[in-house]
DNA sequence: CACAATTGAATTGTGCACAACTCAATAGGC
DNA sequence: GCCTATTGAGTTGTGCACAATTCAATTGTG
């Protein structure tokens, strides 16, 4: 630990004060491409008239069908303080409706509408505009994606398991 | 650009139903990620009082010294409509002070108190500590901010320039 | 100088994110 | 069966993000 592979700058040896600059914060390049892509979404779903994160939430229903509010929520990492609200809006919109089991009452189950369903269709050409938009070749997006996955499970590690 | 570069495979041979699977989509694993780290400052700055976009403001003011809200916005990206109220939650927790400028009494200038200057000294330890719990290697922070600038920048252009 | 256009903050309204809490349904131990 | 613990949604409260609007200060032009 007091050794760093030679192949790589020596962390240690970067002071506090360096670190602390906002240009070096990972978190700052993240939270500004997260909001990027939001202002895209904004554009690009208001035809759909979905935000970025029912768009999500579609998006899961579109791939895996009716599931509790429960599944969607770990799929996304969400909670129901965030989806409870959300889904009332796609269900007054007309997208979803929401059900309770039969099988176990505290569940309520989400399941798309006809239109919800459709939407789909209109869906499909989202994605390959969003690519064209990140000006990213598709390796690069694919070691994007690859590094943020396990950045998202080493914080959630770390948060997790403190 | 009907044929792509040999190295790189055909984005346009896979079909619209394959990019619409979220485990496809950047947005999805950079806004999960996003979210990670929101949950890793919510705990690592606790003890200074401070919540993760108060603490980008903080590091701008650290870094650049008095300046007017305009100038923490265009650094930070961010708007007056989210500048506003998070700066009087500052000033009420006596981190800064808010003046109206003498030379132009449109402008705010945001300085920092005694209290917030010196709570730079007990934040001085958290972006090793963020570092620590990516898990990446320094070269793959490097790479990830480049690419995310990058992203940053050509969403930024077709959102402005459309 | 007068007046229109622009600029910088602030306000309002909508929606997301999350902690903390409530409440009902279910599961487990006895 | 009874009682406790757990689980799944929902609610409440705080804070961020952003569009749209308001308003005063400033700038530009005749």
């Amino acid at each position: 630990m007091t050794s760093v592979p030679s192949a790589s700058p020596d962390l240690s040896a970067i002071p506090d004060a360096e670190l602390l600059r906002l240009d070096h914060q990972v978190c700052f390049s993240l939270h500004a491409a997260s909001r990027a892509f939001g202002g895209y979404y904004r554009r690009a779903l208001k035809d759909l008239g979905l935000t970025y994160s029912q768009y999500l939430v579609m998006l899961v229903l579109w791939e895996q069908g009716p599931q509790p509010v429960k599944a969607i929520g770990g799929r996304l990492h969400l909670d129901s303080g965030t989806l409870s609200p959300l889904l009332k809006r796609l269900e007054s919109a007309g997208l979803v409706r929401r059900e309770r089991s039969r099988e176990d009452e505290r569940s309520v189950v989400i399941e798309l509408t006809s239109e919800g369903a459709g939407l789909r269709e209109r869906a499909l050409s989202v994605p390959r505009g969003v690519l064209a938009a990140t000006g990213l070749s598709l390796e690069e997006v694919l070691g994007l994606q690859e590094v943020l996955g396990r950045l998202t499970g080493a914080l959630g590690e770390v948060v997790d398991g403190d």
